[in-house]
DNA sequence: TTAAATATATCGCATGTCCTATACTTGCTG
DNA sequence: CAGCAAGTATAGGACATGCGATATATTTAA
């Protein structure tokens, strides 16, 4: 039916290319191992269809970089992907903040 | 160009529906007014284009709902929408609030 | 009354984020 | 070498979230 809303009432997709650049600033992993760590956070693990357009995406736009290592990919933010993502989380705090304090 | 990522090398759309549904928690409010709450937040109000189609994909959700008063329509939860979005507010905190802990 | 501002609403377009399904590569094991 | 599993990748579909453009009704100002 209407599949995105899980009980939520609205939709709560969004933010993925920037909670994968927020990891990527803790340290660097494979894609496997970003969709596992999304799944401890959300609930629910992305899908690889999920996961690798975003890699694909964010590695266009320069912040991120893949470096195969034997079977795995391991991507790290690129200099500009580190300004960048501290960037990101100003705008994303000051956007949604007080959200996260109201309920501590 | 790849309109949508203004400096963060990632896209931050998203979660629209849910903010105005944590808002609309608040205090209850017509559409020009959630544009305006959400800009001083985000920095840009969101076109009309984007919230009215919003607020109805809300309505139809049955998590709000828009009573004509004069010249506006005020927008409330629902007895459902206000039960959602506690939901909502658990899973965004659990998603992202790391995030905000990490930069206070 | 006419004009301007405010609020609501819809359309078309682009893109990110989700999924399922399919397929390829690599490394390990039998 | 053959087969399997893990990881990577793409295609295609659905939908929310953005925008600009356009339209309408109502209120306020000139």
């Amino acid at each position: 039916m209407h599949g995105t809303r899980g009980g939520y009432g609205c939709d709560m997709r969004g933010m993925l290319s920037f909670q994968i650049m927020w990891l990527l600033s803790k340290k660097e992993m494979h894609g496997e191992e970003i969709a596992e760590e999304i799944a401890k956070r959300r609930g629910s693990k992305p899908k690889a269809g999920t996961i690798y357009p975003a890699l694909k995406s964010l590695e266009e736009n320069g912040v991120i970089t893949g470096e195969k290592k034997g079977k795995t990919v391991v991507y790290s933010l690129t200099s500009e992907g580190k300004r960048s993502v501290k960037r990101a989380v100003i705008y994303f705090c000051r956007s949604f903040g007080e959200i996260f304090e109201g309920s501590s």
